[in-house]
Parts: C-alpha cells; sequence; structure tokens
DNA sequence: GTTCTTGCCGAAACCGGTTTCGGACGGAAT
DNA sequence: ATTCCGTCCGAAACCGGTTTCGGCAAGAAC
C-alpha cells in the first residue's frame, strides 16, 4: 500500500508564471528579478527595465503567499465585522465593502472578511487572523469609546486603522464622518426654522460617536443662544423601539419639543407612530433631522431630513490609510475625516405649534384614549 | 552604501510557533510532524497522538499560505460581490456575510471578499483571485440564467458554488431558495382570499430566479384553475420605480388585477405610492405579495407581506458546500435547496372590490385630476 | 601598473510548510 | 540462521518567492 494521506483531494490547477520563468527567459537569476521588481538599489537600469518589461509581457504576477512566508506580509487587509452590534452599517454594508476592495484592488490587495460576535469570540478573530497572516492589518469599524480590539492590536503590534475615533488616540490612525458637525449644523438649521424647544437623542454611550454627536449638539445649541433642557436629553437609543420609547417620553413632558434631534436614523423612524398616534403631523407638528442615511428613512412619511454619510468614500480612504499604515507610516500622519451631507427630506420645517400647544395636543389626545 | 529596498517597510511580528518547534519538542523531524497532522498513513497512532497533543499544547496554527506554495490551497473562500446589479442583496449581505464567514471558520478557512462591476471587470477580478490563490473556490451570488462567471470557471477548472441556478446546471453546485414555490404559494393564498385577476410583475429575465418564479407563479394558477392573463404580466421590475411604473400600467387596464404578485420586493414597494394616488388601499382594494423579505417591507403601512428569504443560512450552506467542493466532492451531490418563510404583514386580504369596480376608480379618479 | 572602489549580478540560504524516497528495525516465514 | 516483508520514521527535495553574501569586472586613485 503506497502512502497516502487520508483526505486526498484532487488537485487541478492550469500552470502559473513564476518568477522562475521569467528569469530563465532573460537568463538572469530569479534572485535578480526578484530584487528588480522590489526596487533594490544594487540592480541596473537597464536590467531593470528588461526585467519590468518581460514580467509585463509573459503575465507574471507574484504569489502574495508565497512573499509572505518571507516577508511577512500578505498584501491583504483584514475587516471583522461584528454581528451582535445592534447597528445601523448593515445597509451600507455593500457600499462600504465596495469603497474598500476598489482602493484594495487598486494596489493589488486583496480583502479578507471575517465575522464576529464581539467579546472573546472578537479576540480570537484578530488574533488568528493576524497569525495566520491572512491579514497584514485591519480596519475597525463602529468603534467604541473605549476600544478593546485597538487594545489587542497595539500589543500585538499589528497595522490598524479605524473607522471613527477613541478616547485615546494615541498611536492610531483613522477616518472619520464628523458627526459633532452635523449634529451642530441640525441644531442650526432648527433654529432658523423658528424651533426653539429642541430635544436630543443620542445612541448608546459605548460608541464614541454618541461622545461627539452630543458635544456637536450642544456646540450647537450655545451658538444659537439655547439653553439646554437636561429633560429634553436621552441615549440609547439605535433602533425604531428605542427611538419611538423616547419619543414617547419626550413628547410627554409638560414642555415638550417642537423638534428632535437623532443621533441615528433607526432610532428617528420610531417617532413617526407614537407622534402621529399623538395627532403630531411630522415636518410641521413635530420636526426631526437625524443622521446616517438609511435607506429606511426615503420610505418613511415625510422621508425623514438626515444627514447622509458616504459609506464607499469611507471604504476607500480606509483601505487607503491601512495600506499606507502597514507599509509602515506613521499612524499620527494617518488620520481624515470628511462631512455627511444633509438630505432634506421633509420631516423638518417650521414649526406649527408652539411647545405648549404641542403639550396641550398630547394631554387631550390621551384622555380621548 | 548597502544594499536596501526603496519601500524599506518596517517589519514587526512577533514569533509563531512552527511545525519545526514542534518537531524539535519532540525530537522528531518536520515532516514526521506534517505527516502526522495531516493523516498519512505511514505513520503510528502512538506518535500521531503525541504529535496532536504537542501541537496542541504548543498552539502551533500551520500557516495557510505556507501550506499554499506547496498544496495549491490556501483554505480561502472567494466572494465577488457584484456592484452593478440593481438588486435587492443589499440589505442581506451582513447577514449573508456572517453565514458564510461562521461556517467557513469552522473549518479553519477564511473569506476573501472583492467587489465588480461585472462584465470583463468580473472575468478579471475572478482570474485574479485564482491566479494569486487568494481563493480556492468561489461562491457566485446573484446567478444570472447564461452566467458568464460559471463558463469562466469551468473553464478554468476552478471550484465554484451558486446561490441559485443555470440554464445548463452541467457540472454546478448549488445551493438555492425555490422562489417558484413561494410564488405558487402566493397565488393558491390569494385565490383563497378570493382574488380572481391576480397579476405578476417579474424581475429581470437575465436572472435565473425571473424563470422560476414565472413557472411558479403559472403552476400556482393553473393548480387554482385561473387562466393567466398575458395583459396582466410584466416584466424587468427590481427597483421601486420599475414597480411603481408596472403597477399603474396593471391598473389602467380595462381589467385591471384585485392582487398583485411581485417576484422583488423592491418592486412591490412601489405599488404603494400610485395604489394609494388612484385612491385604491393597499390591502383592501389591492392586493400584495412578493418575495425577498427586505426590512424596508416592515415600514410601509401597511406592511408588505413577503417571502422572507434566510441569508444566514444560504451563507452557512454555500461555503459548507464550497469547502467540500474544493475537497474534491463531485458538484452533481452538492445542490441543496430551501424555503423561503411568509412574513404576512398586511398588504394582502380579501378583495374589498372587484375588478370593474376598481376599474371604475382608476377612471374616474384619473378624470378628476 | 597595482590597488581600491564601486556597480552589478550569481549563488545559495532561507521562509514554513508538503511530499517523495529510502533505509532501519522488528517480526514472521523459510 | 537467513530471508522477506511491513511498519515507521529521517533525510532531502521541493514549492515560489526574498534576502544575504561574495565575487567579478570596470573605472578611479595612487
Amino acid at each position: 500500500m503506497q502512502n497516502t494521506p487520508i483526505h486526498n483531494d484532487r488537485i487541478v490547477r492550469r500552470p502559473r508564471v513564476t518568477i522562475s520563468d521569467v528569469a530563465g527567459a532573460l537568463g538572469l537569476t530569479k534572485g535578480t528579478v526578484s530584487r528588480a521588481l522590489n526596487g533594490y538599489s544594487d540592480i541596473s537600469d537597464g536590467t531593470r527595465q528588461r526585467v519590468r518589461r518581460q514580467a509585463e509581457a509573459m503575465g507574471y504576477r507574484p504569489l502574495a503567499q508565497a512573499q509572505a512566508i518571507r516577508t511577512g506580509r500578505s498584501r491583504a487587509l483584514g475587516l471583522v465585522i461584528q454581528t451582535d452590534v445592534a447597528d445601523n452599517q448593515r445597509p451600507f454594508l455593500s457600499e462600504f465593502l465596495a469603497g474598500v476592495t476598489s482602493a484594495a484592488s487598486y494596489e493589488n490587495w486583496t480583502l479578507t472578511v471575517a465575522t464576529s460576535r464581539g467579546g472573546e469570540e472578537m479576540t480570537d478573530t484578530l488574533t488568528r487572523l493576524a497569525e495566520e497572516r491572512k491579514a497584514d492589518g485591519f480596519i475597525l469599524p463602529r468603534t467604541f469609546y473605549e476600544d478593546a480590539r485597538v487594545d489587542l492590536l497595539r500589543k500585538m503590534d499589528v497595522p490598524f486603522v479605524l473607522f471613527g475615533r477613541v478616547k485615546n488616540p494615541a498611536g492610531c490612525a483613522w477616518f472619520d464622518i464628523l458627526g459633532e458637525e452635523a449634529m451642530r449644523q441640525a441644531v442650526h438649521r432648527l433654529y432658523e426654522h423658528g424651533h426653539r424647544q429642541i430635544a436630543f437623542v443620542n445612541g448608546g454611550m459605548e460608541f464614541t460617536y454618541s461622545h461627539l454627536r452630543a458635544e456637536g449638539f450642544h456646540r450647537g445649541m450655545a451658538e444659537c443662544g439655547l439653553a439646554v433642557d437636561p429633560q429634553l436629553l436621552l441615549e440609547n437609543a439605535t433602533t425604531a423601539e428605542a427611538g419611538a420609547q423616547a419619543s414617547r417620553i419626550l413628547l410627554d413632558r409638560s414642555n415638550p419639543p417642537t423638534a428632535i434631534v437623532f443621533a441615528v436614523d433607526m432610532a428617528a423612524l420610531g417617532a413617526y407612530e407614537p407622534a402621529t398616534a399623538l395627532g403630531l403631523r411630522i415636518g410641521k407638528d413635530l420636526s426631526l433631522i437625524s443622521y446616517d442615511g438609511v435607506p429606511e428613512g426615503a420610505w418613511a412619511q415625510p422621508p425623514l431630513t438626515t444627514f447622509k454619510v458616504d459609506s464607499h468614500q469611507a471604504g476607500q480612504r480606509l483601505a487607503n490609510l491601512l495600506i499606507r499604515r502597514v507599509r509602515g507610516a506613521d499612524p499620527e500622519t494617518l488620520r481624515e475625516t470628511a462631512l455627511a451631507e444633509l438630505k432634506s427630506g421633509g420631516s423638518e420645517g417650521p414649526p406649527f405649534l408652539t411647545s405648549a400647544q404641542v403639550a396641550s395636543r398630547v394631554k387631550t389626545k390621551q384622555l380621548t384614549d
């Protein structure tokens, strides 16, 4: 009996052009070809040209994996998607991936994707991908204010870039969209419409973006000369249910808001049902401005006014930053931001009612029910 | 001056446990350890046990890339997402990826993702990924009736599995959800509600699913003893705009439908606006049943009745099938299907109006506008 | 005309695995 | 006591690259 593996998998693959093929065609050694292609200084310009042309002509593409076992790098970006977060990144994922992969493939890099439910599984996944060198570095989406992934990767000395920011930015590279600026503009816009009682419904405070958006809201209020009523500040609404709950609480106040700024679209969409039930018309009796640009927003009646995020651009920039990071660039020089774009949908406008009128309408509606 | 590459990238990585480390600890050679771990028959059970235990204890994980340069396989699945298709896979992508990666990582495989606008770019991307061995095989989502990707991969002899089916199934493995069965059930359900004028709005005929769903619709009609009115059959509606357009056409017929079966949720959502504008209440004067289970459907008023696809399961099964395929299983034995689950939302019910009444209401409404 | 550089390339080791080949050893058959 | 035959492992080649090292030839310095 001959010596065979138990799983003798069928292997069929057509031959590739190897570096030895290129070297042979030129009468050089593969070492020389390798150095020529990788820009070593001990190769003459003439030879370098010849090698480049020949490689091109033969359609030679180096095998990233073969390079990797010596260099430690395989030209692969890593992305671990959190599946436990009740997040709103879902609808953007396709665009985001398109952005990442287009920028990556431009540099001949690829993307390795994994998912994780967070916590220990996240640690295991990142470790495994890094140790098996399935990724040279990671894009970390949806950052937490204090992010365990950052601590881990910092400790392992694995390159990474953040989509978002963190509490302690030391050694971090990132791309982020200035949510704080959007919230600031939202307040200004509502103020100009004539609103004076403006509420703010934030997301989960474990996320960095919530801290930033809160800051932007407060700054906007201050710039407009409006005092922030602590009664009109709520947190932890990232779903429609939570948004509905928050809206009911706010509208039940003695001084209800005539406008609500939401940090998250999905929460804002939750406001439609309770508002309508209380006899308040969205965009007239109650104005809403939110953030994200989820497609569901366009289907609401009236469509949700929101600050839309360009996910494709985000993916592109993050891929670009990470590649530069892996190549050794200083992370502190790899920090970019962009602005969200206002998409007016009709959920905001000049107030038809005063706060007091809203309150009385809510009261009478509740009594009649 | 010493010999240095132009881009002298910083390389920092902590040491790994290699197969030589394991071999050294046991006083064996790395070849023996390799054979022991890969189940060769010329290793005694005792040694195999010792090696397994030692590898486990030292936390040895083979470097897929190093294995790949000899074996040609790197334990990576490939997924190329089409970005040019006006599709509805977007919302499901996250779940789908979670399914794929969970099944993959269970077998210690990973997922390489790329995007492509289709056509030549798709060919290039698949070729590049296969040649660079960034993927041992591919999952092909959203299959076309005649699919160029299938032809290419067949020719290159690269393993693949389809999410969906194709015209010529020879040598193809797949997982698919029986859309035809859903359409059939949709007709039965509407028939039992009392509908007799049932229209069908299909997706693009370049997709396999459209052929299948049409077949299911026709079968359902036949089973219910209903004649199919060619006037009530439309195609090529995969977006809300196209769905709205189709709805207007159907409602403008001399014998308008009292119910419409849509092959695609996004198209069905397009029916709400024109129906409402013509004074027809969805779920009463006009019933809708659709397919996909997009989240937007739950936000429509009334929510859309639809057959929901389990994307997580689909991803999981596809990953599993592809791994077996790469390991050499006969594709013809790798074919699975599942059923979509009906999610009743309120967009369908017994007809409040006859076809003639719908026609007259449409006519008067159009005159008054 | 030597000697010293410098430029440029070949040779070979190396990365972390897999796979082929052959030989040592022990037990059974002769 | 040989011979024969499996069993089981070591040795070494190999995969496709990268990187180190050393040496040859030509030009510069003496």
